[in-house]
DNA sequence: TCTGGGGTCCTAGGACCC
DNA sequence: TCTGGGGTCCTAGGACCC
């Protein structure tokens, strides 16, 4: 039987929960990014313009009106101040971003309980066994959503996750599509490839110089040749997407694999001279993930340090302890052997510490054995 | 004055085991 | 002048996503 998965994706989410704080921002270019700032008053004479950022951040999210502007998420807010200098630049608030998350998930899930979480602003949601037909059936979920939050979304309707996915952002924002697998010769093969979830600027470069532009023409193409350039895995996969196939469930509950901290400086530090400084950085870190793991009731055996040089190279080291543990001295101790095996002969500009191999909560058992230790002759 | 932070999944070689 | 085959775990890096 055919499957009904929808997407639903919050237009432009961070900005438009700003907005409902400062309704006099509608229509203007406003970007969420940066460090955390204060604001000073209401007039909108008072507001930070992106003109006058100094710093190394990028944007979150950037309203409609900047995104004409060629500001859009990810992007440096240096070049986005270059792009779009009067924009209004305002601080995340992510406490207020994760509550009307929840606002919506909880809205949606009056009218359709079986969700998987993608995020803070992205859902799937499995409606084959809802009853109702089914552009009403979306819209209703629509007006649910701004009923809660006073936000809008955007859904995409089909029979699987990969369609709706791109389903939901062809008429963003406030959109919503129901497309059928006999829509996908019109609709998705003229799209870019880089439009599935999945290929990203890698592939797509790699595809664009293959003389594959377009879904319909990674479709067209051969797979053999696909699973030449890309490797069996990945080179079937394309082909299997190319003709909008995608089998994947809707998921409600996953355990998480790990859990980390990272940060970056305001600016590059020297290994010798700013030693007390990453030192207190490193120790701070391993903290916070043990905060994390607590809170959430981890404990993990792998312990990875991440770091990245003034030249962007990104390196990581890790181990794998006897004993899970959510504690920052021991979670420390193993980083610190990671960091007798990492080169230091450059300036740093991040610091990140990892923990994984999660055991869930309750299932700390005893430690597996060590290579070579359980040693049997002859059986 | 390029390029955040928190994640997942895949690959690939070596060690080790049966 | 022979030296299998399959499996798991560990580590490092990279692509990708939100």
């Amino acid at each position: 039987m055919q499957r009904r998965i929808a997407h639903l994706d919050m237009d432009a989410f961070f900005a438009s929960v700003e907005l409902l704080r400062y309704p006099q921002l509608a229509g203007l270019p406003v970007v969420v990014g940066g460090r955390r700032g204060t604001l000073a008053g209401d007039r909108l004479e008072d507001f930070p313009r992106l003109r006058d950022y100094v710093g190394r951040g990028v944007a979150t999210t950037a309203t409609y009106p900047a995104r004409a502007l060629g500001v859009h998420s990810g992007i440096g807010l240096m070049k986005a101040a270059a792009l779009a200098p009067d924009a209004i630049l305002l601080p995340a608030n992510f406490d207020d971003y994760i509550r009307y998350s929840r606002l919506f998930k909880a809205a949606v899930a009056e009218i359709a309980p079986l969700i998987e979480d993608r995020g803070i602003d992205e859902i799937y949601i499995d409606l084959t066994d809802v009853a109702g037909e089914t552009v009403e059936l979306a819209q209703r979920i629509k007006d649910a959503v701004r009923t809660a939050t006073g936000l809008s979304c955007s859904i995409g309707v089909t029979p699987n996750k990969l369609l709706s996915k791109i389903a939901s952002d062809l008429h963003k924002p406030d959109g919503l599509t129901v497309l059928d697998y006999a829509d996908i010769p019109t609709r998705i093969w003229p799209l870019a490839a880089r439009k599935i979830n999945g290929i990203g600027p890698r592939a797509g470069e790699k595809l664009d110089a293959m003389g594959i532009h377009t879904i319909g023409e990674l479709a067209a193409a051969a797979p053999e040749r696909l699973i030449e350039e890309f490797g069996q895995h990945f080179g079937h996969w394309l082909t299997e997407v190319a003709h909008g196939r995608d089998e994947r469930p809707v998921v409600m509950e996953r355990e998480p694999k790990s859990i980390s901290r990272e940060t970056t400086f305001e600016h590059d530090l020297d290994v010798r001279a700013d030693r007390d400084t990453l030192t207190e950085i490193l120790v701070k870190l391993c903290e916070r993930v043990a905060g994390d793991l607590k809170r959430k009731g981890y404990v993990g055996r792998t312990i990875g340090l991440k770091l990245r040089y003034d030249d962007f190279r990104t390196v990581t080291r890790d181990v794998t302890i006897e004993q899970a543990t959510d504690d920052a001295a021991t979670i420390l101790a193993a980083v610190r052997s990671c960091l007798r095996r990492v080169p230091l002969d450059r300036r740093l500009r991040l610091l990140g510490v990892r923990v994984g191999t999660l055991l869930p909560p309750g299932e700390a058992g005893p430690r597996p054995p060590l290579p070579g230790e359980n040693l049997r002759l002859f059986d």
